[in-house]
DNA sequence: ATAGTTGCAAAAGTTTTGCATTGTA
DNA sequence: TACAATGCAAAACTTTTGCAACTAT
């Protein structure tokens, strides 16, 4: 059996979010209240383009930027948020949950020294070879990290 | 530009861990002093063939085979043996860390229903189309994680 | 002795839960 | 008023650290 695999070297250019529109509509349509903690979650997160975040990170950026909200609400945020599609929660590190506001079906790059995730757009590695799963289950998602050491 | 990738679909058969030969030797060869606690968790850990277990199941086990262990013991041994490359640590969830007996290039099946995890061997999956690493960087190693629900 | 190592209690770090409060109809 | 949804303090869970006890010269 062959195969073909066309090879392309894209990195993402980050700010492909769909548009950051008003967040009140976005979260009524994902079906959650619009309160004041998560439209100014939903800013941080979405205003910027794409990002990598980590609920402590998140909690910081909305204390420093005046938000007044606990940090066990940001947790319920950002996972209420990945239940409704908007963010999607990444396993990088054990001990340590990453949220990545780009949902779309793509790869990362992990550079161990910074803990720094650069996003690799979907369309560039392809992953071959893949045996049938065990009976009863289906693949659900494919998940592709690289990880990178200082030269 | 192409590519050619032969599809296999193996799946590995378990107990191809290094001969568990005496634990002892294979502790003092990785540097490691072959403490009471190190042989017992040793033993169960290569024992049985290829494993993954947390830091909470390997614990439980010592102490239901009858040792007496903390913990943290578990832990720092755990890791120590990972430094020694006496084992693997996966991310694979996030907040909860996997230890992976075989240490050898190889991917994973992961059943998020169950926590369970299937070894794929090495030669099975192709990665094609990985982008040139930012500067000043290398790869250090490539994980490949393939999530299952239930059908 | 003594220099280095080990194992664990306690501390730190991360995530989830229970429920008083708030918001909506 | 009733009913559900929200936000957070406290609890639970996971991991790391500091140091007393131990080991091997």
């Amino acid at each position: 059996m062959g195969w073909h695999v066309t090879v392309t070297n894209t990195l993402m250019t980050g700010a492909q979010t769909t548009e950051p529109g008003d967040m009140g509509g976005r979260l009524k349509a994902a079906g959650l209240r619009p309160t004041r903690q998560r439209l100014h979650l939903g800013e941080l997160l979405f205003r910027k383009g794409d990002r990598h975040v980590t609920a402590e990170m998140l909690h910081e950026e909305a204390v420093s930027s005046g938000e007044r909200v606990s940090l066990a609400t940001v947790y319920n945020t950002l996972h209420q948020f990945c239940a409704a599609g908007l963010l999607r929660e990444l396993a990088i590190e054990g001990s340590k949950a990453y949220f990545d506001t780009n949902t779309s079906n793509h790869n990362h790059f992990y550079l161990e020294k910074e803990n720094q995730l650069i996003d690799i757009a979907g369309d560039t590695i392809r992953v071959a070879g893949v045996p049938t799963p065990p009976e009863g289950t289906i693949i659900s998602h494919i998940d592709v990290v690289i990880r990178l050491v200082s030269k």
